[in-house]
DNA sequence: GGTTGACCTTGACGCCGCGTCAGGGTTGCA
DNA sequence: TGCAACCCTGACGCGGCGTCAAGGTCAACC
């Protein structure tokens, strides 16, 4: 007669365990001792190994009992089954150490290179960092949002780059940062980069991933806010006149 | 702003998620509309989706909210490490497959085909099923027990079971399994086995498994028992004489 | 204005295989 | 007699959400 820890020692297993497969009905309870202590067979040594035969070969516990009681052909269906499963998650690893092993730095995290690359040339120019940060989250979303959009964007993006007035641009609004919203001096900015964006005018797709990043320019700062807003209004009467030009000549 | 629903739709997670995220303090809770639902900013969006990148390269949730501030030395080494974490688990769900594949059927559940054979070879001389699965469970046993003592039981059974002698008693071991302990034909048997115990006399190593075996023929039957207690009296009164033989010696 | 269906809220259990307290009683040995 | 080493039940914890339950809200249509 074995005690539970005795038991638990010839299957090389925890009495925790003992007691949990006691709990899911993977082991009958057996007859207990004057004191209430469990009192084990030489039948319960052998279930046990069978029980942990299975299980160290991954098994789900829950499936343990049926593969004990299985004839020849159900074993062999259930063990083909199971070895599909690993088979899975270990392919679902080794997605996560593909993935894992392109994760290079904290900075680059969910970028590409080519848009990192985007990123240092605006620090290069001067650009402040919180101005380059939002950048880079409006990259993010655009990635979320429109995956496929993103090449030609970099491509875009890189050529207005090569011109002095987008620069340009990219700094005065630094310089407008901690403006007053009513500033008059944002009358003059406000009209040199509706003419850029006149002068760079793209199809506007993606505007659902545009609506975020302008909300999240907006807010961080007021003079930043007047001047979404009011790109915005021009942009928006430009097309309603184009579409009444269009009518017209219908 | 967007609702819970639309911003879960913008990084490509169930709105599950999302709560889960704030519940674990890795996505701050937003403000609140005059409803009591949840409102977020473009740049709710962005952490999410920074989260999600490293959550879907098998990072642990636990982990992602530090490496979303670490510096890229900190960053590298945290993702060295969380590497071979998942190295290690498929490494372990590796080691499972190869152990399910050799699980051939339910017989050879726990046994090299070496043990199966001798249990066929028992069948095959008609020892009942009773008796040969008695036989299975001492092999599990001694296989839990004492591995390294294997391959010579199975050398020394496989000699033994040679003997027709051996085999005799085997079924007529059978043949008693519904006797009265009290049967004197009972008293004939145990003087054969007694006499076929002293020819195979070997170094009786593996008791634990011994004992084991023992207790669980025993309550198979009780014509067994009374044999397996007779026989254990016998081998305890010759081992005593020989220690007594010894003893005189010196 | 009533209904429907799609959304939102909090709260709580379930999964899997135990590990690990907490708070007690029992046994065996010095 | 005291102490260590066992035994008991009960319950929470882990990871990352899925999935009810039982409500309140919103937008649209009749």
């Amino acid at each position: 007669m074995l005690t539970i820890s005795q038991l638990a020692a010839t299957a090389g297993v925890s009495v925790r365990t003992v007691r949990h497969y006691h709990q899911v009905g993977l082991l009958p309870e057996p007859e207990r001792d004057a004191s209430g202590y469990r009192r084990y067979g030489a039948q319960a040594a052998v279930d046990l190994i069978r029980i942990r035969t299975l299980a160290d070969a991954g098994v789900p516990l829950a499936r343990i009992d049926a593969l004990l009681h299985a004839r020849p052909t159900e074993f062999a269906r259930a063990i083909t089954d199971i070895d599909a499963e690993l088979a899975r998650k270990i392919d679902q690893l080794a997605e996560y150490r593909k993935r894992i092993a392109q994760l290079d730095s904290g900075e680059s995290l969910v970028l590409p290179t080519e848009i990192v690359a985007v990123l240092d040339r605006l620090l290069g120019f001067g650009v402040s960092e919180l101005r380059v940060r939002l950048e880079r989250d409006s990259w993010i979303l655009l990635r979320a949002l429109d995956p496929d959009a993103v090449p030609a964007r970099i491509r875009e993006k890189n050529a207005s780059l090569d011109e002095p007035e987008t620069i340009r641009l990219f700094l005065a609004c630094d310089q407008a940062v901690d403006w007053d919203p009513r500033d008059p001096r944002l009358d003059r900015l406000i009209d040199d980069m509706d003419a850029w964006e006149i002068a760079h005018e793209r199809d506007s797709k993606g505007q659902a991933s545009l609506k975020l990043v302008s909300s999240r320019i907006a807010e961080a700062a007021p003079a930043w806010q007047r001047i979404i807003i009011e790109l915005a209004n021009r942009a928006e009467n430009r097309s309603r006149t184009g579409v009444r030009q269009v009518l017209r000549g219908l």
